[in-house]
DNA sequence: CTGTTAGCGCGTTCAC
DNA sequence: GTGAACGCGCTAACAG
């Protein structure tokens, strides 16, 4: 048999079901003789109490608050999910945070359908990854709130988005401001199986303020590619061995930037003395390597989120949105000035 | 009223149980206006189903597996998360992971308490944090599994952990063969409040290879505080303010090691060519960085606990004990042969 | 000390 | 179409 209840322990003892609930909790009024008959029952029949059963019996409530992310190694999915784990600490609510990685995009749907169909969670916060419309009737008909930290949906109330675009400007803008007119993009494929835009936006305001200063745009300084310090590593090789390398570069993500100047450095060449890097995210790792970035909130953005399906999911009425702050220009080691001579 | 059931809500609109239920479960089988009476019920009522309920009526079944760390900000702890996570999907058993973290060391206990109270999971990892004999017994007795990813426990067979004072040995051995004999040791307290031996293994390793080199043993080059970048960063600075500084370093995490190195190039000196660190871990970040570091498979001692885990809670009998590879020198680019003039 | 029974909240037959 | 009754596996209160 698959799962044998305390009924059947009961039964294999040759005793009641309340005997069996007693010694399962450790009560003290079981003579030694029945307890041990029912021990080894529990024992020879592999029985193992069901925890919902349990809690249904107990009337024990604690919310379960499913996080979705992509199973990508990049440190900005860590932060953001601190930030969901710090504000259910604050929450003090008893929320359970139950974790899901995606390793393939479509496994996002069919992990969504489970979470749906086994009832596992109250509530989800769907980190960076995009979901259909059918998907969003899906959780809505099963009525599971849920909250967004990506990218692809500034004005959704639950959704905590940076602006990407004007973050590429930004970062494109400093880089401008220091003199610097050869200035690449390295960033993510603008259409990649999880769906989310993020490259796409942060080249818009690259792009933006190119124009808005007057530079140039050359399609040889745009290398996009999958994700990852390696690929970027690549790519900025390939940028150096242009006849008119850039002057500087602008990674779409920490990580990314770290790619960049490492390839820089193997190549021979300083940063910033010869090439200036900017990257976007602001992780941990950027404080330790002076890299100058843009921050964009990550832990902030999960805390926020957490706190927003915490209201949807107590309050009845409609809840007050949170906006991230803006996004803010780090200055640190890996920009310059650009040198004329070069 | 605090949480209105499908029988308050049918009551309210005048219905059966058996109608509200339909309603929610998306039958068709529902008259319009009946459908509108109860949804209504519903709304004004705030009723939400009960998960629980829900899970034992339909025996929906997924095994829940805690995992507990201590709120750190380490990379340590994220890759041993993404070893137990990869496991999970590996095993595609439908395991569902809930995520614990304790911010400070006395809210573990209370933690534990409220995980057997409530019997919210099935199983459950421990992270670096060590727990009494009483707590054992706590979740021994509520038939609760556990694994445990700490370095306390070398012959437990329920606990996966390296071997750190073969790991500080191979630091400090590493420094003397490249001609140190004024090497530092940077880590945490022996005695923190997390209460785990990690600092005090280590530097068991590295006093065991000084001797053995016959490298004499200086207590101004053993600089102990808590655990960051920032605190090494400090203590890196008071070393060098020795009159007879250090040639060399053995941070005993590779953050620390950054905070390190920050500190070194500070002071106008360079790694490695004045002063060689040497961290501990090899998390993703050392390879960015170019830090010579000892490889502790953090990753994998996840992804072996949670094997461990799922063995146990799915056999009846002895488990197959799963083993760490052993510690690995990784060298890279911040050690290098000691400089005879300094 | 121990067996019996009534819920816990919901899904799901059944008859109506 | 709809309401009533039973069962999911367990705990707890009640008799004995």
């Amino acid at each position: 048999m698959s799962n044998p209840t305390i009924y059947d322990v009961a039964k294999y003892a040759g005793v009641g079901v309340g005997t069996v609930s007693r010694v399962l909790n450790n009560s003290t009024k079981v003579s030694p003789e029945t307890q041990e008959k029912v021990l080894s029952a529990i024992r020879e029949l592999g029985f193992r109490r069901s925890k919902v059963a349990r809690q249904l019996s107990t009337g024990t409530q604690h919310r379960a608050i499913g996080m979705i992310l992509p199973f990508i190694t990049h440190p900005s999915f860590v932060e953001r999910l601190r930030g969901v784990q710090l504000a259910i600490n604050d929450l003090n609510n008893n929320f359970n945070l139950v974790l899901y990685t995606v390793t393939e995009p479509d496994r996002c749907h069919e992990l969504l359908l489970s979470i749906v169909e086994q009832a596992t969670v109250d509530g989800l916060i769907i980190a960076t990854l995009n979901i259909s419309d059918d998907e969003r009737n899906l959780l809505s008909e099963a009525d599971i709130p849920f909250v967004m930290l990506s990218d692809a949906c500034s004005g959704d109330p639950n959704c905590i988005s940076p602006d990407n675009t004007r973050g590429g400007y930004l970062a494109a803008q400093h880089l401008l401001e220091l003199g610097h007119r050869r200035i690449a993009y390295v960033g993510d494929e603008f259409s990649n199986n999880y769906s989310f835009p993020t490259s796409q936006l942060r080249y818009n305001g690259y792009i933006a303020a190119l124009e808005e200063y007057g530079a140039t745009y050359r399609s040889d300084y745009v290398c996009l590619g999958t994700h990852g310090e390696e690929t970027a590593h690549r790519l900025t090789a390939s940028l150096l061995a242009l006849s008119e390398p850039p002057t500087a570069i602008f990674a779409m993500s920490d990580i990314q930037a770290v790619g960049c100047i490492l390839a820089i450095r193997e190549a021979g060449l300083r940063v910033p003395e010869d090439i200036s890097v900017i990257g976007f995210d602001d992780v941990s790792l950027s404080r330790y390597i002076s890299l100058t970035t843009v921050r964009q909130h990550l832990e902030l953005s999960g805390y926020l989120g957490m706190q927003l399906l915490s209201d949807v999911l107590s309050t009845t009425g409609t809840v007050r949105p949170r906006h991230l702050p803006p996004l803010e220009l780090i200055v640190r080691g890996t920009t310059q000035q650009v040198c004329i001579n070069v």
